[in-house]
DNA sequence: GTTACTGCAAAGCTTTTGCATCCCT
DNA sequence: AGGGATGCAAAAGCTTTGCAGTAAC
């Protein structure tokens, strides 16, 4: 938490919330899903305060704002590298943790400089398959 | 054309103007992208009918739906197998044709069927880093 | 005491929807 | 003629913003 203060963030009782909730999160949540669950903690929290500390937890790095998802935009605490396993019925996100050797051919790659990459693999979950 | 007849499309002046629009195009444009494009020749055009035409050729299989923009929901009329090159500065997107041989290993693969998988490589692009 | 944060409400965008009219087939 | 498509406007959903009051430091 130290880290938060170097940063010159207030640790709000709020704030605090938030990140509680975040760590170790997997569920990719989006930013309603975290304003709903501080909600119960904190009845008064708004969406500012939601959309405030996801602002500065992505400036800090420590929360990746992810596009897998073309109805809302969901989040990611963990921020070590890895992919996505989408289920394409129920939308379930899992973690891919393993690495993959691809890179864009010179030819192609347009002269860019790459920087990284993110796989999302798409499937049917072992729930949805059983209906 | 004649495969949108055959299920049931009717070819209007609007639409045709959106197939001219989306035909070869490889800007990953955006619905208002679409809508500000033919607008201009149909100034009378309405978003209910860009999101129809997208709605209909989706269904067909003929555009996708992009989910690499948090933004917003971007098309492409390119449906082969192919994978993303983006600018992280201007967000430009360049098309990569390569096959590439990933695939989830079982034991992180948590029983899902697998159908697919979409690469979003990141880079700078060559005008941005001259900037 | 400063400075940043909170909550509220309004606004901004993108996308969806209802409905009367229109026009492709 | 019939049924889908169009245009308009309103509404819905997500995200951003302005501002006065509040609380962390």
């Amino acid at each position: 938490m130290e880290k938060y203060r170097e940063l010159g963030l207030k640790l709000t009782p709020q704030r605090l919330a938030i990140l509680e909730f975040l760590d170790g999160n997997k569920d990719h949540p989006s930013a309603d899903s975290i304003f709903q669950d501080v909600k119960k903690k904190y009845p008064m929290m708004s969406f500012a305060t939601v959309y405030n500390t996801i602002e500065a937890l992505k400036k800090k790095g420590d929360l990746l704002e992810l596009t897998i998802d073309p109805e809302r935009r969901r989040y990611d605490p963990e921020t070590s590298l890895h992919h996505h396993l989408i289920c394409v019925e129920c939308k379930k996100i899992v973690d891919v943790y393993r690495k993959f050797s691809i890179s864009v051919p010179d030819e192609i790659g347009d002269g860019f400089d790459l920087t990284g990459n993110h796989i999302e693999f798409y499937g049917v979950c072992p729930e949805c398959k059983s209906n």
